[in-house]
RNA sequence: GCCGGAUUAGCACAGUGGUAGUGCAGCGGUUUUGUAAACCGAAGGUCGCGGGUUCAAAUCCUGCAUCCGGCACCA
């Protein structure tokens, strides 16, 4: 066996060193420089510790802080273990699991001792005190290789039954390692690691959160505190991620929904919303929009029934796979005598929607269609109820009751790719239309499903066609195929917008089912004169109107494209000598379409200016006499630094009307 | 549904066993004001809901509801 290998560095230079030479010796013999700012290596392209011996020739590059992805990982990944050993210092007993790193910082889901109960936040202080105290005592991080027999034998001796599952359960073909920090503690660990625990920025990281999480993700198991931080190269990074979660904070469409008077939800109906005036006039101008944007794709809008027979959710499946998360009514009238329960044993049961789907194709099945009315394309504003555990709802995120932009298109099978093609072109208007952009991803099949194997493989790979025929599958529209998510009878396309502070958010799906057709028995008359089953694809663009709401209330912030502002305009005095002038130039906003309001209100201008830029009215038009004697307004817009700009009437309603138009009108 | 936290005036919040408070908003008045908060006054509360402990509960205990942060769920 030879005793030198051979290192090839990214600039291309070759060196021969011996075998078991370390990269950060290589990086030492290049510098002290890079010595000191080399965190880890990649050999041959995997991510190791600075301190793994090379063994064989070998491409060796250094990873330093510049190498942002890694290096984040890197570091997020010792916070991790740090906080672990922090944890079980501080609380003797404290069993750990689990820790990864995460998008902004780490976690670690740790058991308590018995007799201490969840960790709560009030515990966080202690917990970063002593990770100062680790990450100052500089302890070096240590890789070793143990037999699975040692692993098991270690943690359950230590009485850590979840670090003895979790190494029972290892594949066989991996490398069992574990790290040492310092001599006195360990975790398992498949790393890498950085050199030692002084090489994190004390300052860097914050402990955010704790929370429950399930052993392994599994609601049987366990339930662990789940300790959460956030953790980057230095304090500079961490002061920037803080400073843009409070200017998340500041977007949350709750506070906004709020401030604007925009809707609001209460505990007697909770999880469904009460649109406000203000809020509803985005929901309109919303529904107007896709209204004539399904009107130009060859669309048909419908209305189906709120409320329909078990029997009919039995045929479709829903009974079956979705009823835990129905609403479901009795069909009977209720009794109405003090005693007794409100219903009878023998009632029969009714169901709210939960979709529009079966409601489609029963819309569908009425007369006999042939193959000259394929494609079929049924939409509905489709208002369903689904009753979501208590513990998901989340404002207009996620609620009981929400409208969907919902569609059906019945087709053939050779009209697949062009319909869907069709689609990826729709979306790709509407979703430019709001500023946004997307990626796209294939939702495969998941665990809990209807319908064949053959069927599946079908059904995905016209989805993934289609997609390549759009010439979407590729990294710009950061296309990617997610097994196992989606839905019980159909892959999905799903498309995932980028909101204007980076966020993505699901909303768009277009998913081709063959088994609703058949369940529901659905047909037309093909062109031999038999009977054929249609191709369903279920779609959305909002998804839903709630959802897609509060997502532009974050997206801008509040301050809506003057087309969906609720208050486009308002008319503001001076003195109240203006105010007959002002309701004229109100009336005249309005006779042009404009959503305006007086404020005529005794206020100093100083005050009518601040309440409304606060409220993000897009354009306040000031009128004191000056105005009220020339005709003209003096016009301050929202958001813009120059100073107001006096124009006449006329003017300002040709400026506004033409900002006001909707994207798709222009 | 699970873990933790919260719930006090329209909103934001203070109040750890002894007469429920502050700011803003709203209401009344004064002021007629030129681009991000004029001044004065009066009013506003079943302290989430129920039960318990106590001479006395916003405050302690308990059950429930809703909300918040996660987990699980998300057709």
């Amino acid at each position: 066996m030879t005793q030198q290998v051979k290192i090839t560095l990214l600039d291309g230079s070759q060196r021969e060193v011996a075998r078991g030479t370390t990269p950060a010796e290589i990086a030492a013999s290049i510098g002290p420089g890079l010595a000191k700012a080399a965190l880890a290596a990649r050999i041959d392209g995997e991510l190791v510790d600075i301190g793994r011996p090379i063994e064989a020739d070998a491409q060796l590059a250094l990873v330093t802080a510049r190498d942002e992805k890694d290096a984040l990982e890197l570091v997020r990944h010792d916070y991790a273990h740090i906080l672990a050993e922090a944890v079980q210092a501080l609380f003797p007993g404290t069993q750990i699991t689990f820790g990864p790193a995460t998008d902004d910082g780490f976690y670690y889901d740790v058991a308590p001792p018995a007799d201490h109960g969840p960790f709560t936040e009030d515990d966080l202080p202690a917990i970063e005190a002593k990770m100062r105290e680790i990450i100052a005592a500089d302890k070096p991080l240590r890789r070793e290789v143990w037999t699975r027999q040692q692993l098991i034998e270690r943690w359950a001796g230590q009485g850590e039954s979840f670090k003895a599952e979790w190494a029972a359960a290892l594949p066989d073909d991996e490398e069992l390692t574990v790290y040492w920090s310092g001599s006195d503690w360990l975790d398992m660990c498949r790393g890498p690691h950085l050199a030692s625990t002084g090489k994190v920025d004390p300052q860097a990281f914050k402990l955010t959160r704790v929370s429950g999480a399930y052993w392994r993700g599994d609601q049987k198991n366990a339930m662990l505190s789940r300790i959460y931080g956030t953790g980057w190269l230095n304090k500079k990074q961490l002061d920037a991620h803080l400073l843009r979660l409070e200017e998340a904070a500041k977007r949350d469409h709750r506070k906004i929904g709020q401030e604007m008077d925009l809707f609001h939800l209460q505990q007697e109906a909770h999880g469904s919303v009460f649109w406000h005036p203000q809020g509803f006039v985005i929901w309109r101008q919303l529904e107007a929009y896709m209204r004539r944007a399904i009107d130009d794709a060859g669309y048909n809008e419908v209305k189906t029934p709120q409320v329909m027979d078990a029997r009919q959710w039995e045929q479709s499946g829903h009974w079956g796979k979705y009823r835990e998360n129905m609403f479901v009514i009795p069909d009977e009238v209720p009794n109405v005598e003090d005693e007794g329960p409100l219903v009878s044993d023998e009632a029969e049961w009714m169901a709210l929607k939960p979709m529009n789907c079966p409601a489609h194709v029963l819309i569908f099945r009425q007369g006999i269609k042939s193959y000259r009315d394929l494609p079929l394309r049924i939409y509905e504003n489709g208002c369903c109820h689904r009753n979501e555990p208590h513990g998901a709802l989340h404002g207009l995120m996620r609620v009981r009751q929400f409208t969907q932009d919902d569609a059906h298109i019945f087709c053939r099978e050779d009209q697949i790719v062009d319909e869907v093609r069709a689609f990826c072109a729709l979306a790709d208007r509407i979703y430019k239309d709001f500023g946004f952009t997307y990626s796209i991803k294939l939702a495969l099949r998941p665990e809990k499903r209807f319908g064949s194997d053959e069927m599946w493989d079908l059904a995905e790979t016209e989805l993934r066609n289609a997609v390549i025929a759009a010439g979407l599958a590729t990294e710009e529209y950061g296309w990617e195929e997610l097994p196992g998510e989606g839905a019980f009878y159909a892959p999905k396309l799903e498309w995932h917008l980028t909101d204007a502070i980076g966020r993505t958010w699901q909303v768009g799906t277009i998913q081709s089912d063959r088994v609703l057709p058949e369940r529901l028995d659905a047909s037309y008359v093909g062109e031999d004169g038999a009977r054929h089953r249609p191709v369903m694809l279920h779609r959305a663009i909002f998804g839903s109107y709630e959802r897609f709401i509060g997502i532009l209330i974050e997206h801008y912030a509040g301050k809506f494209p003057l087309w969906l502002a609720p208050v486009q305009a308002v008319v503001a005095t001076i003195v109240s000598d203006a105010d007959e002038y002002a309701k004229a130039v109100v009336e005249k906003l309005r006779g042009a379409g404009i959503r305006a309001e007086t404020d005529l209100r005794n206020e100093k201008i100083n005050y009518k200016v601040r309440e409304h830029s606060l409220g993000r009215v897009p354009n306040l038009l000031v009128v004191g006499r000056r105005e009220a004697e020339e005709g003209t307004v003096a016009l301050r817009r929202l958001g813009s630094d120059e100073h107001q700009k006096v124009m006449s009437v006329d003017d300002v309603i040709a400026q506004l009307v033409a900002e006001a138009t909707p994207p798709d009108l222009r």
